[in-house]
DNA sequence: CAGTGGTCTAGACCACGTG
DNA sequence: ACGTGGTCTAGACCACTGG
């Protein structure tokens, strides 16, 4: 437990306000926390929490020089097994897209994303690295992602593509876009990719503290 | 660009202070940041960001049900290949753990630290789960963490010890911690791990704001 | 030069926890 | 009832930016 507040700004010649904004300092790097009627006390930070840069394809991949459109189809959920993600009744956008690095077919994107009958597939946007994005930007700051890296075998559609051994083990990459309120699906991102073509880095957080407003 | 900060002041019928703790907390969630001399900017938050927690095999391991000790040496760096990590003229402490799960061999752990001749390994911690941990602690907060995960074919060594066959691919964590201030390197752990036994699921960054200072 | 954000102060009221 | 942290105010001085 650290000195009260009034013991602190006597120590040191401060105001209230201005030792606060001290203490809000190491607060916000987990270094103590506080409790209303008690007292700030001091926590080790957490160092175990790691993080990484995620967008698509491309910041994985130091080259990606093709991508190609393979199929826009439209589909149910449970016909893709996927009724434990999305709901029974919607239908889906499933968009597959190949990706080349160095002229080798490396890895394969599928997205899924529910079917809203006013809001066409624009071809255009097929192409572009991040399809995913460009869905997400739609929602702005409603949402909420996960990924999970595991390695498996693919899907024989997959292996095929990729010229790969029926049992060959493959990065599985999967994105979830979800509705930051109520946990929906907006949009499932499986991206499978050779795991020679793979690897995360993921750092300690560094608090870059430039341009913020204290 | 946002309006000056007097003129919200004027708006909202708040103290300058209050206006800018406000503002404080738009910025601290990435979505304004502020020039001096110019003023307040929105921005849009970066979305890319996943966050995951890692400390050792038992984090990533549902049922880790023994830890063996394989071995304990003293090596130099430029007999593990370690010249571009370590300082060459530092001996190492290579410590080298099998992990089972379910009474199966799943993954092997080393980890090298350099050696510092009147600080001896402690034997009782050498059974610890975590033995990093305890390296880690010593440094308390002066430190930062890295981990990459790849998946490659290990040494003989290692897939002999897991049962594998030679040219198996097999999940390789590499995770090294470091001096915050020089970058120089005070541990390096490479976690072995079978494909089978791994995933990782990492998200989008929550603010939890339960007990901070503002 | 006037306007902007960055910092600080002294004093006030409140809700919460403890005895 | 008292001390704690949480919030807010009105006013001050500074460094930086741009015309």
């Amino acid at each position: 437990m650290l000195k009260s507040e009034s013991e602190l700004m006597k120590e040191y010649n401060v105001s209230r306000m201005t030792l606060r904004k001290s203490l809000s300092l190491l607060s916000n790097e987990g270094y103590i926390y506080s409790v209303p009627g008690k007292g700030n006390f001091v926590r080790q930070p957490d160092t175990d929490i790691y993080q990484f840069r995620f967008d698509d394809v491309s910041s994985i991949i130091p080259q990606v020089d093709d991508i190609k459109l393979l199929s826009v189809t439209i589909e149910s959920p449970s016909h893709e097994g996927l009724d434990n993600i999305f709901l029974k009744s919607e239908q889906l956008v499933r968009i597959d897209r190949l990706i080349y690095s160095n002229n080798e077919a490396i890895a394969v994107e599928l997205v899924y994303t529910p079917y809203i009958p006013n809001r066409p597939v624009v071809e255009d946007k097929l192409n572009f690295a991040n399809y995913s994005k460009v869905i997400e930007m739609k929602y702005a700051f409603a949402i909420k992602k996960e990924v999970q890296i595991r390695v498996s075998t693919a899907p024989q559609y997959i292996t095929k593509k990729l010229i790969l051994k029926k049992d060959d083990p493959i990065f599985c990459i999967e994105k979830r876009i979800l509705n930051k309120e109520n946990n929906n699906p907006l949009t499932l991102c499986i991206l499978y990719i050779k795991k020679e073509h793979f690897h995360l880095t993921a750092k300690t957080p560094e608090d870059d503290q430039s341009k913020k407003i204290f």
